[in-house]
DNA sequence: CTGAAAGCGCTTACAG
DNA sequence: CTGAAAGCGCTTACAG
């Protein structure tokens, strides 16, 4: 076990002093050729490699970002982080990544942990719900950006959709469609400001349309497939009025559809069913979602440079509005005329 | 911008010395209740929170691991950081989390990168092909594990399947149900394990078998939906005697399918199709696709807890294989008794 | 059980 | 352009 070579050790072969050593390594142009030349040599020699810790305690600076999001099962997230990480390591920045649930409620302990590794930074998918969370970032003045929704938030600036208009955009279209009696199926929205939104705009543009009051059956806990295909069967049992269903979720979508297949419900004949956050298969499946797609690869891409520009720059962070595209494909029809 | 506090300002305000501090936070059995208290409640009050840049410097340990997958778009690698951070969590490990690509053989850099920003450990997908990272975690004794694939490695340890018996299990169903033409397509093999083991397997059982030589189709690049319904175009007009596709990955399986339905070739009445690696929805496409299941979740698991045991435990870390579970589904049918 | 002191390895004013 | 020295904030032998 050979202890890791210091710049002092290169220092001593390369007959120069450990200041130095740093600055060849750190700010070449600082350091005359042949010196320069002379370190780069010893400390290829030695195998030497800078030791990130005491790089991070002398300059207060560690270059971790800390990115939270709440899965990486759903494809959604998983390109936020791409586009994170693509702008990240070209600045010479590192990440966690830290899968922490949809309820951003109870999130500080985790994300404390993050900090407490070293990351100078936040990035974490929707509205923080813990206090203490939010304490501690005002007190430490940590830069951060909540991604994927933008949020109106006095302290955290926000890069993503806006939720409600996003919802408002898909409803019109079963709207346009003739379809009046039409259900939401959403996830819980314990912690969770995007079902929180949608869940809300529904309800608002609903209770000026239907016969009866919103439609809304909200799954108790996190949603698979099977909480999908349950929550369908529930809704349709009460409703059999409904000829559209408006799930918040592709998850919740994709159960319904198996559901349907397995009843022999037809879609979009019989009903009109909508996802959210679009992915790789919405359009291969049978009949193919109609979905809103969210644009989280740049969503990403903006929040790391939003995060580096803050930290590099001194650059404060601008909140930002993108606007997510209607994917309209075969799951939507006209309303049936005559039930 | 109030600096933050260190164990020197605790310790003043709790009438203490610096050492105490630490103790009555690192290891509180080691201090008198009393003080214990008292520093605590100073801790608290300043609302001070370790510097860990310090504290990795002077312990030479940061609990911090890094996790290489090729890209997290793939449900398969999520399911398998998911199970890696399920049990690094609650030990107080963080992890960086950088998507690499397919190929293995250009690394070194990226994941340098990442030991330079104070990780410790590594865990990794698939064979490491690049030979200066293999020396870099040689030289530096770092606890690695290549996850997905059991490799036969002298140097670093694996948990994973082997692929070559996973093909065969998969091609050993089509022949049983009469297939003799099979096509295999296939992603780039370059600096990818997995492609070259499967392709390897395919063109050894095959060579014993058809009447031609075993038809293999490699995709040039990184193989999305779109190549994967060119290669079996290809495929298709070079040997239309084939019965049955069978796909390296579940991108290609894909397209292949949705160019099939396009094209009205019925699956799995005209041609049987079978993919790699189950996700959520190969159940609910239709046809619901034949696949192989890699319990890449278990595997995080298990290979989060033999770096732990390396890392705090001085324990070996162990290869392990894990198999796979074969999905079948309708994609898979009889060979058709006369073309 | 507690404290004084050393030191982890690096970078950066400060001198020259 | 280069070096000597200080110090980032923590932990841990070493004494007592």
């Amino acid at each position: 076990m050979t202890r890791p070579k210091t710049v002092v050790e290169v220092a001593k072969l390369a007959n120069v002093s450990a200041a130095t050593v740093s600055r060849a390594l750190n700010n070449p142009e600082s350091v005359r050729g042949e010196l320069r030349q002379r370190v780069l040599h010893a400390a290829q020699a030695l195998g030497y490699t800078s030791n990130p810790a005491a790089a991070a305690l002398r300059k207060r600076r560690s270059r971790v970002i800390a990115i939270v999001v709440p899965s990486l099962e759903d494809e959604t997230f998983s390109r936020m982080v791409n586009g994170l990480q693509s702008v990240l390591v070209g600045q010479g920045y590192a990440s966690f990544v830290q899968i922490a649930g949809f309820d951003n409620t109870q999130v500080f302990e985790t994300v404390k942990g993050l900090f407490d590794r070293g990351a100078e930074a936040l990035a974490i998918v929707g509205r923080i719900g813990d206090r203490r969370l939010i304490e501690h970032l005002r007190l430490r003045m940590i830069p951060t950006v909540a991604v994927y929704s933008r949020l109106d938030d006095g302290f955290i600036p926000s890069i993503g959709i806006d939720n409600k208009k996003a919802t408002a955009k898909l409803l019109d279209l079963l709207l346009s469609r003739g379809h009046k009696n039409i259900a939401m199926i959403a996830g819980t929205t314990r912690g969770n400001d995007r079902q929180q939104a949608r869940v809300k705009a529904f309800r608002e543009i609903m209770s000026g349309v239907g016969d009866t009051e919103p439609i809304v059956h909200e799954i108790e806990r996190h949603y698979g497939l099977d909480d999908g295909a349950a929550a369908f069967c529930a809704t349709r049992r009460e409703h059999p009025e409904v000829t559209a269903v408006m799930c918040t979720s592709h998850m919740i979508a994709l159960g319904v559809l198996s559901k349907c297949r397995e009843q022999g419900v037809r879609v979009p004949e019989d009903l009109s069913v909508t996802g959210f956050d679009d992915f790789s298969f919405s359009g291969l499946l049978k009949p193919s979602l109609t979905t809103l797609s969210v644009p989280t690869r740049e969503i990403g891409r903006l929040a790391a440079e939003a995060l580096i520009g803050k930290l590099d720059h001194e650059r404060p962070i601008q909140s930002l509005e993108l606007v997510p595209e209607l994917m309209i494909r075969d799951s939507v029809s006209r309303a049936p005329s005559k039930r």
